[in-house]
DNA sequence: CAGGATCCCAAGGGATACTG
DNA sequence: CAGTATCCCTTGGGATCCTG
């Protein structure tokens, strides 16, 4: 878990609240990838190169930085097979699953938006 | 408004939606002030300077940067004033008030993150 | 009051090659 | 299969000063 007490959550100045749950929010899922990780997650768990294949634009390297992001943050978690090769399977924690009808909030959002322009 | 059909959007290769819906909102909505910035609109229209006050740790720059960037996005409008010196007040479009509830689902899942630290 | 202009920096992200 | 390792580049954001 990162320490917040030692990043700018910790000290957050914003007037209207005491703190700031959206800024922190942001911070933790607002990423450019981040959403389609998560909302691939909120379905099933997945192993890593399944989620590659189902984001193609995606590289190896910002993939695998966005999960260890998210596992840092308490999203998902992280557990490996003892097959050979090893696999990896990625799922939600409890704290992802509350996340999911946040996304699908958004999600619909998004496509109203989309049906707008 | 912003031509899609020339930039990743248009051309999106995700292969779970035939859109990204959540990319979109993310793009739109997810940078690090801009969640804030909705969250004071979604109370009541507020002129430049007093958002300011409301987000001590923003720049002039970046404040305006963010509503230029909401506005174009269709999010936001502003409406300069014939007071001297003008003042120019900012207020959500219909698209920025369906975004309100969005908002609201993701204020307090951050809470509920961190209650959980 | 509501900004514009300039300069600068760090972080996020991307491309490619390699590996236990 | 699931990553590392490098290297590079763009963008978001910040600091400071100036203005109609």
């Amino acid at each position: 878990m990162p320490d917040f007490k030692n990043d700018q959550y910790g000290t957050c100045t914003l007037t209207v609240e005491r703190a700031c749950p959206i800024e922190l929010a942001m911070h933790v899922v607002g990423s450019k990838w981040k959403g389609i990780i998560l909302y691939l997650l909120s379905h099933s768990p997945m192993y890593y190169n399944a989620m590659r294949r189902e984001i193609p634009g995606i590289t190896q390297r910002i993939l695998t930085l966005q999960l260890r992001n998210l596992e840092v943050d308490g999203i998902i978690e992280r557990k490996e097979t003892n097959d050979n090769p090893k696999k990896v399977l990625y799922y939600l924690t409890a704290l992802g699953e509350d996340f999911v009808p946040v996304l699908k909030s958004i999600k619909s959002w998004g496509n109203a938006y989309m049906s707008k322009q």
